[in-house]
DNA sequence: GCGCATTTTTACGGGTTCTTTATGCGGCGG
DNA sequence: CCGCCGCATAAAGAACCCGTAAAAATGCGC
């Protein structure tokens, strides 16, 4: 496992600069878009744990980014802006973004911002428990039982899994599922969903031929019912 | 164990050198940081079972060097202060920090808090004892045994297995581990983890090549179960 | 300074997980 | 009735991760 790796959208190579040393000082890894077309396709190649966006860019605004990256993850977004109008600060927030810094900025405001937003991040987002049927998922300690016994669920199964428990009830399209457990690189591989919905059914259901639980909407996507 | 490290981030010569010789009369190791920047590299740097931070300090406050701590390790963090304001106190446990001493203070109350810090850090989720399949370890004597038997178990091995108590039951990621263990500039060393496993496994675990407490989740983390 | 315990580094074989590919099934419309 | 499409299933190859052993370096007490 590898330090945090922080998206830079921003255009002004001296900022740039600035944000790569100060930020590759503290052991985590840069990626650096010069534009905002470059930044979100980045985002998606490199699937970043932190992005930081300046509001100002060439191509389209940052706020675009932002909403962008906010289709397919919920990864933190800083953003980063010379302007003191409150509106674009508030388009930004609206849009998905999780904290503002007015340039001109200190290293050690930012990089204790770039912290907070980590820590926060790392948190467990979904709700504690999950039962259905025969199984029961503990998020927090990314456990599954079944009839009482352990179950070993792999990395993607898991992240798969808590996918469709976020939207419990609900279809999930497949687009949905690919861009957030492959990256939006893979939106298209439903082979893949397959795959996987499969083992798990495999591993969950009483029944993997006939899911009660684990359910297929042929032509959307799948739903997790309980 | 009367060998914890201590780490003593203060400015003022005088009161270093009496914690320095108060500490080591009781068989501590104690390092020392003239200010704040040198103490989060120490913490760092030494790992210490235990820190005591002044909350004047000449270049940064002490509450930042409690803050940079608190992001990679759960160590007990003892206060020192001169200040009577409740203010600062009350900022100082909000960082993180467990307990606080106000100047002037005696040997005897000081080692008592040290004494009370250490205990109560040396103890995982619930109670200061650990057991599972033939194995009892004791977190606050620092002591280990195996169907009756005393095994030895080196400064890391000890820490590693107290971060995977205090999380008895949970995974906990390679990183958490490596960053509580070795400090965040090791986060990305895994194959540590892998040589420290295989060692505890081989000291606690009946059979340690089919580990049944000792867990390991493939491309996360480790999980010690009972 | 010396010897010992401990930590760090390195290399490699084996195992798990992920990806890819092939095949069969069933519904639906032409 | 037939072909097409989407899905389920199985299985194999590739990529990646882990366990293991052993040597090299480090640090600590004497």
């Amino acid at each position: 496992m590898t330090h945090a790796t922080i998206l830079v959208v921003e255009d002004e190579p001296d900022i740039r600069r600035f944000l790569r040393s100060s930020l590759g000082a503290e052991g985590y890894r840069v990626v650096e878009s010069p534009n905002g077309r470059r930044g979100t396709l980045d985002a998606g190649m490199h699937k970043p744990d932190l992005a930081i966006v300046d509001l100002g860019l060439p191509d389209f605004d940052g706020v675009e980014v932002i909403r962008h990256i906010r289709e397919w993850s919920p990864m933190p977004i800083l953003v980063l802006s010379a302007r003191i109008q409150e509106r674009s600060k508030v388009e930004a927030l609206d849009a998905g973004a999780d904290d503002y810094v007015t340039k001109p900025f200190g290293v050690g405001e930012l990089l204790a911002r770039v912290r907070a937003a980590l820590r926060h991040a790392a948190r467990p987002a979904s709700g504690t428990e999950l039962n259905f049927g025969e199984a029961r998922i503990n998020f927090e300690k990314r456990q599954a039982l079944r009839d009482g016994a352990a179950v070993h669920l792999t990395p993607i199964e898991f992240r798969l899994l808590a996918c469709l428990a976020r939207h419990l009830g609900m279809v999930v399209t497949h687009r949905q599922l690919l861009t957030e457990v492959w990256g939006p690189t893979h939106a298209a591989d439903t082979h893949y969903l397959r795959v996987y919905m499969k083992q798990l059914r495999e591993k969950l259901e009483a029944d993997p031929v006939q899911p009660k639980h684990l359910l297929t909407e042929t032509g959307v996507g799948y739903r997790l019912a309980d």
